[in-house]
DNA sequence: CTCCTGACCCCTG
DNA sequence: TCAGGGGCCAGGA
């Protein structure tokens, strides 16, 4: 059956994210069955095993802002990834309203292992 | 078992 | 826009 941890979910919707689009902590904390848990999704993209490639660069805060600090290796790694993927960021801002992934939840919802 | 720490979020001023 | 404050809760110490 369809034991997914909590974490393994999250892994699985971050999958799903397209490349060029992101998706809020919050949002992905959502599908992924944990309303409420956007601080979970940070820690489960830290501990998220190298052994196959998540895009945890598409996922940002809800303000549409990179989370990790300004001056930071990872912050200009991921800004890095996004715009590789022709996404536009203006000092760590990233426009929702034009890249925020809007999947479509009833076909999304039939097709999830949890 | 308790305490502390987050790649967060929402609301207020 | 920006800063606080309260809420949230799985892991590590």
């Amino acid at each position: 059956m369809n034991k997914l941890t909590p974490m393994e979910r999250i892994w699985f919707i971050v999958n799903l994210i397209p490349r060029g689009a992101v998706l809020p902590y919050g949002l992905v904390a959502d599908l992924a069955g944990l309303p409420g848990r956007a601080r979970y999704v940070s820690k489960a993209l830290k501990l998220a095993p190298q052994t196959q490639p998540l895009p945890w660069h598409r996922v940002i805060n809800s303000q549409g802002k990179i989370s990790f600090a300004k001056d930071s290796e990872s912050f200009r790694t991921q800004q890095e990834l996004l715009r590789l993927e022709g996404i536009t960021v203006n000092a760590g801002k990233i426009s929702l309203s034009q890249y925020q992934w809007k999947p479509d939840l009833a076909t999304l919802v039939m097709g999830l292992p949890f």
